[in-house]
RNA sequence: CGCGGAGUGGAGCAGCUUGGUAGCUCGUCGGGCUCAUAACCCGAAGGUCGUUGGUUCAAAUCCAGCCUCCGCAA
């Protein structure tokens, strides 16, 4: 551990506030290079088939430290505990929960926070995705000063970051937590010194990424080849993007942009057998699965899943929905 | 006890209801056709049907337990 900022006169207090994976190196970064006195985390949940009760990957850095974990069910009214460990400077990422104002105003150095977008642009809790699905080409990493609104604060800092063509969620995500674990690191010395410069966001120019629901998962045929692509590598590899073939969800891992067109068929027809997977036809086009997974069953290549659907009879000229 | 699906040659599946000599689409290997090929033709290898026990003359198939994998919901 790098302790020359333990050498201060006055050692400050820093309380982290993280929850999922995108947290992690954050917070790692954070611990290489200043001492934190607590961190909070959502509760642990009762999560997956057996309802095992899991740790988020916040906590376990922590225990891993072992720094002071905390985990307010409701941290709207139950913040007590974190005033308690005399926050001087309290840095969010992904936590989950809207802080309260008795929070927000204690620190001596504020509440700030590193969200995963450029902001104004993808205020929410999925800039993420969004940004895939959206088709956007850029996007980046902020660092704010919290207000009580939904990422509305004051921005101290930014990073940009090239989306790829071949980027999905999965590598965006990794990315920008990276990023932002430099730009933290980066803006912090000026945040506490008080040189940190705070632009307020231009409201009139703010998007929305808002969480994944349940239909933004579900494919529709009749988009273009460009939005499906980007709808399945925007949520790779989670939550998934799905369609029903003979009553039964598949998801959909991997798919590429073909050149061919179909006009005369239904969108969703199987079009034909590709060496690496099967066509579908899509409102401008085709695109071609390459990964699949059927209810029940694990991932397999699109290809591998055609060959068993044919034991059952035609597969080509089906119509996916 | 949250709901549900699945374990069959290297891959993905059918067969199970109505027990009786293991099948399909691929892959692999050999041969052929071809200027050539991921295309086509011929042939071959490869399976204790997850595991344990039960019923039966006979179990992939019926019954019970166990192990493993996965989808949904949270």
């Amino acid at each position: 551990m790098d302790i020359e900022n333990l050498d201060v006169k006055e050692p400050i207090n820093i309380v982290f506030m993280g929850t999922p994976e995108f947290s992690v190196p954050i917070l790692e970064g954070l611990i290489s290079k200043y001492r934190v006195r607590g961190i909070v985390t959502q509760p642990d949940k009762a999560v997956g088939r057996n309802q095992e009760i899991r740790k988020t990957p916040v906590k376990l850095v922590g225990e891993k430290h072992t720094i002071l974990v905390v985990q307010p069910k409701k941290i709207r009214e139950d913040y007590g505990e974190v005033l308690s460990l005399k926050p001087d400077l309290i840095i969010t990422c992904a936590y989950g929960q809207i802080l309260p104002r008795e929070l927000l105003v204690y620190p001596k150095y504020g509440c700030i926070n590193v969200h995963a977008s450029l902001l104004p642009k993808l205020r929410g809790g999925a800039p993420i995705h969004r940004a895939i699905l959206n088709g956007m080409t850029k996007t980046g990493v902020t660092i704010m000063y919290m207000s009580e609104g939904m990422d509305e604060g004051d921005i101290i800092s930014q990073r940009e970051i090239e989306i790829t063509n071949t980027d999905t969620a999965s590598t965006l995500h990794d990315k920008l937590s990276i990023l932002g674990r430099d730009l933290l690191l980066d803006t912090l010395p000026s945040i506490l010194d008080g040189t940190a410069t705070r632009t307020p966001q231009d409201s009139s120019l703010a998007t929305y990424g808002f969480n994944i629901k349940p239909e933004d998962e579900k494919i529709n045929f009749s988009r273009t080849m460009r939005q499906v692509y980007n709808q399945v590598r925007g949520l790779n590899d989670f939550p998934g993007a799905y369609c029903i073939y003979e009553g039964k969800r598949l998801k959909v891992w991997e798919c590429m942009e073909s050149s061919n067109t179909y006009p005369q068929l239904l969108d969703g027809t199987i079009t034909k057998l590709y060496d690496n997977g099967f066509g579908v036809k899509v409102s401008n086009g085709e695109v071609i699965f390459t990964v699949v997974q059927p209810d029940g069953k694990k991932r397999m290549d699109a290809k591998s899943y055609a060959n068993g659907q044919m034991s059952h009879g035609s597969f080509v000229g089906k119509v996916l929905s």
